[in-house]
DNA sequence: TGACTTATTGTAAAAATTACTATATTTAGT
DNA sequence: ACTAAATATAGTAATTTTTACAATAAGTCA
């Protein structure tokens, strides 16, 4: 390549893929969706779901049919997180991936390996194994990327039920910040993060039940419409 | 691709290239280092620094010698910014670029079109012309990153001159925010920029010359290492 | 020198954060 | 029904940060 000229068509030899980070949360704990690969190369790996991209696909809708062929969940909205493309990460040629990523409600889906796809399971982020290619790197820089945007986006929602309680977000902040805080003190810093408070308490707990919230989403967008918007963890 | 099973080496008929957005400030404007184009397609189109990737080597080396190639500039120390895939926004075929950053200091380096660039030269973000390409886009983009990263990084030393008064330490926040701040005020929120003051004036000013600064590293990197770096404009 | 311009420091009120205390509400057990 | 236990929720006072504004200091230029 350094003696000889190269030409316009050899720049035409590559190809990309895109990786979906899937974040969910239970059991108090930040999940991924990683499935296991049942093909050659880091066959039998787990891995980040992600296959390569049609020639003619945009990379959004990529990013969607390649999630629901590989564990069957549909209408989750992806964002864009960071490209990977050293030449040495795919064995079998020049790959550069784009990774998305996406928060979901656990519960909300179903998830079901199929196309290439052995398995396709939830797995805490503590307990993460070796993964294919280079996506413990991926994994972990996305995740650092979460991190970063739940401090000042409110994205917590997206992670916890529709119906929370004010513990529970806690409890999210804590387990991804790795600290504790008060409670108390707690409740005031996340006013501006519109929760729209129910008329329904726990159930089925044995102690006073705590009331529930949900997300204000009219509020929200109001506020940022009107450039009203300050949040910060 | 719909109705024909697709082969894997059909996958591997893309290109990928990187664009360079580079921004300097000078004369109270933050601007970006463009080039206009010397070949087809755009030709004669203001442009994004950048070009394609050789299929063997990595992403930031091909930001590095492409950066070099068109405009004369080395030693930039640049990072990945966003990444554009729609199938159609190169005529010539599926290519994806992966935009990288940087910040510099314009009077430290000498800009020289060169290769297929025609000419290469600083042009303020207010004046940008209708760009190449989707570049426009790449660009906006990139300066929202850059602005999120203002509010809580110390890159803007890397924009301004190695000494400085506080009060151009000022005006670059004022021009990036498009707001006015209060002064006094505006020193007590810096302080966590780890600021050295030196034993220097300004000169040739009419009026009582400001005191110089300079970004103090070590004592920013070791803040960092001690996790004791905290800054929010 | 003195008028002028800008840099720099200071200060007091307001607001936000923090650490901690007190109280209320519900469930479970006797 | 009462009490103990657990947790939700409210309150408060000290501290720190932010804000708005005033005062002073330090140069230049005629």
């Amino acid at each position: 390549m350094s003696l000889y000229k190269i030409e316009f068509n050899d720049f035409f030899t590559s190809a990309f893929s895109v990786d979906c980070v899937i974040f969910g949360y239970s059991e108090g704990e930040i999940k991924a969706l990683l499935i296991q690969r049942g093909m050659e190369p880091f066959k039998h790996f787990w891995a980040i779901p992600g296959d390569l991209v049609y020639p003619n696909e945009d990379l959004p809708d990529a990013a969607s049919r390649i999630l629901h062929e590989l564990t069957g969940l549909s209408n989750v909205e992806m964002h864009q997180s960071h490209t990977f493309g050293s030449p040495g990460r795919h064995p079998q040629g020049r790959v550069i991936t784009i990774a998305y990523f996406a928060l979901i409600r656990i519960t909300d889906f179903e998830i079901k390996a199929s196309s290439w796809a052995e398995k396709a399971q939830w797995v805490s982020l503590n307990e993460i194994p070796a993964l294919a290619f280079d996506h413990s790197t991926i994994l972990s820089s996305t995740y650092d990327l979460l991190k970063q945007k739940l401090t000042h986006e409110p994205i917590c929602f997206e992670l916890l039920p529709v119906r929370f309680t004010l513990n529970e977000l806690q409890q999210l902040y804590e387990y991804a910040f790795n600290t504790i805080m008060d409670k108390a003190n707690f409740r005031k810093k996340i006013k501006p993060l519109h929760l729209a408070p129910l008329n329904e308490r726990q159930i089925n707990v044995k102690h006073r039940p705590a009331k529930l919230f949900k997300f204000d989403q009219p509020a929200y967008l109001t506020a940022v419409q009107e450039d009203n918007y300050q949040f910060k963890m």
